[in-house]
DNA sequence: ATATTTTTTTAGATCAATCTAAAATCAATG
DNA sequence: CATTGATTTTAGATTGATCTAAAAAAATAT
């Protein structure tokens, strides 16, 4: 039975897994989880024993096959529970993530099957990234950076590089939201700022930042 | 803010002051949470450093305002994840309490504003228990156990002494549910034994000890 | 009312998770 | 390739929750 603390760590380096091919760093998951390199050390020591990392001394650490699962089965509930926030409870988008960061530790496998069928088994959650099977397998869609594409081009929101309450709310300022289809009507070359329409309003820019925090799926 | 296991020591607290009218014993708790006296005894003297209990060493202990107000939350989660799990989850009554002892210690107000908004503002959960209200008040109606009723009574069931899984689980086997209405045909002198006549059925017996563990309210 | 039993509390240890400070290892640059 | 600087690990302490064993207080019985 793994702890709450253990849990929050391999889904820590699950994520920083993501972003960077080789071995996580001590520090890396330090910075991610607020903490101190000697507390990160300690608690991979101990993952270590249980086999859920592979971890050499100086060397950095991967998650094991066991490891993945279960960072994989934290995924699966904390996104679950985020779409039930937003679809049942009409939570904002940038309301969820403190509420599913807890929500994510409840063990109860009955629990995440009947709460998949309740909701009717999404794929997605509210910031498009895509919910772990039962199984433990991933779908990942094609997704570019809204700054990434040319002029003319075409897309689909599908997620956020960001997800932070501040850029959330901005974007729901400005009218942006999943699913929604985006064309890029211009590239401004000064600043690198994007001109885009959506679907009932004018075309309008979006800074750079913001256009290197949108993911869009090319349909 | 409180931890999970000072949760747990105010609700076990609350749930023993129902039941004896006088100041809560060391041993009674640790029964309670199966803990030792010893742990029992420390947490008392943190518990009353925070004001959440009034203890006087040796003399037992009480929850104060403070502490009634925090029992009485953790009591309304429980109950309304209770709801959640039997109305939307389609879990059985018996199968709910285990899940929700963990679902009761997340922290979120909004949370259980949204969670109660979506239930519809229940007023009891499914083993007939009354849900605080948001202000921290408890409605408890005059129930009955059906041991104590005689021949002729009609009541209707509002809850179980016994929540175990071994006696709901016979309740339902023999069709017994929350609301139902039941008229007591028969008392057996012989063993204390009680029959009963329930909708859509020909009266039967139950025992005693079932009889002592039924709770109704006349209507 | 004194002795015995029961209950409760304290004393001292342990375990998980964390920290600070110091030591060990690695990386990188001259 | 040796020194410097950064990273990582160890050593030792702290905090919260628990335990066992022993001491203290209360309750009970003779």
């Amino acid at each position: 039975m793994l702890s709450y603390t253990e849990e929050n760590y391999l889904k820590a380096i699950y994520k920083l897994s993501l972003q960077s091919d080789d071995g996580i760093s001590t520090n890396a998951i330090a910075e991610k989880l607020q903490t101190k390199a000697a507390s990160v050390s300690d608690m991979l020591k101990k993952l270590a024993t249980k086999e859920l990392i592979n971890y050499i001394k100086y060397k950095g650490v991967s998650l094991s096959e066991t490891g993945t699962k279960e960072a994989l089965k934290i995924l699966r509930k904390h996104r679950l529970w985020e779409v039930f926030l937003v679809d049942k409870l009409d939570f904002n988008w940038d309301e969820v993530h403190e509420v599913a960061e807890q929500l994510e530790h409840i063990k109860s496998p009955l629990l995440v099957k009947r709460l998949d069928a309740f909701l009717g088994y999404p794929k997605y959650d509210p910031h498009g990234d895509p919910i772990p099977s039962e199984e433990g397998t991933i779908t990942s869609l094609k997704k570019t950076l809204l700054s990434k594409l040319n002029i003319g081009d075409v897309g689909r929101v599908v997620g956020v590089q960001d997800s932070s309450s501040v850029f959330l709310k901005y974007l729901d300022k400005i009218n942006i939201s999943l699913g929604m289809t985006i064309h890029i009507t211009d590239i401004v070359e000064f600043d690198s700022s994007v001109e885009i329409k959506i679907p009932n309003s004018k075309p309008f820019i979006v800074s750079k930042e913001v256009a290197q925090n949108i993911f869009l799926a090319i349909d």
